[in-house]
DNA sequence: CTGCCTGCAAACTCTTTGCACGAAT
DNA sequence: ATTCGTGCAAAGAGTTTGCAGGCAG
């Protein structure tokens, strides 16, 4: 299993850090990570209250700019009011999102000629770059011949 | 100038589509059109207030989906929270922003090689692109080297 | 023990909405 | 005369924060 040294990895992050190891990071960190596609803060809340009932909402929201800011986990915003997140998995940080707008999945694409784009629109202006995002909104093609979406509710 | 004619083009459009034409859309039409800078929608309500002090913030909320929704304005989220909003004078779809970080303006780049981007993933996944955004976060060199960012303040 | 971390609930920000009045067609 | 559009204020959604008590170090 990748959690438990996973949770290692975070309790020694977090001692590296000068901050507390608590049941309740813990539990984020494992809800987190348990986790193989997207989930919302508020999703969250729901899968760490499943192994620490005492997780509060406060404390996700507490939480989560720990594990962002050191890249545990990636934030993703589309621009749907809320944002998701995902455990970060590779090293990779050029990657694009394709947005299903029919069944709301994410879906994440390499993109490795990002990374020079940024900077040489960035350097254009005096600037340099910090991170790039680049997002793709579609729509499903399946759907639109048959009405169903292959990917709808099978998560 | 260009706003008689633009406002115009807006009268038009709002009867083309079975929509009134009152004075508060009017304001926030001439609002938007004398801006040359991305604008929120609290500063477009500002903006519209001083042309016609009767206009309110539902009313703003209310039109800028009227707008954005015929290209007339194009909205762009940087995921800060609020949207920004900028009107539409050329017509190619296919633009990045450039965040800067430190003065928070808002660069547009044109990327031709989105519209590629988009249709190549899409494809790939049995999905039809919709849109794309691209946004490069970036940091001020000169502000950087000498302490003055030379863009703050300018607007 | 010290003070960081916690849950709770209230506050906050941005945006949307229900309602009754008012104005465009 | 019809409706559609409006302002107001309240509601909503997502996130942040002040506080008093609790637990890690």
């Amino acid at each position: 299993m990748s959690i438990p040294s996973a949770r290692e990895k975070f309790r020694k992050f977090l001692a590296q850090k000068g901050l507390r190891v608590t049941s309740q990071r813990l539990a984020i960190f494992d809800a987190a990570f348990a986790r193989k596609e997207h989930f919302t803060a508020e999703q969250l809340l729901d899968y760490a209250r499943a192994i620490d009932d005492s997780v509060s909402r406060a404390t996700v929201y507490r939480t989560l700019p720990i594990m962002t800011g050191s890249a545990l986990l990636r934030e993703i915003d589309i621009g749907s009011g809320e944002k998701f997140y995902m455990p970060t998995l590779e090293q990779n940080t050029q990657i694009a999102q394709v947005v299903c707008m029919d069944c709301d999945r994410i879906f994440e694409i390499s993109a490795p000629f990002m990374e020079w784009y940024g900077s040489t629109v960035s350097s254009k202006l005096g600037l340099s770059p910090v991170s790039q995002r680049l997002q793709v909104s579609a729509r499903c093609n399946t759907l639109r011949d048959t009405g169903i979406c292959p990917r709808r509710d099978k998560n």
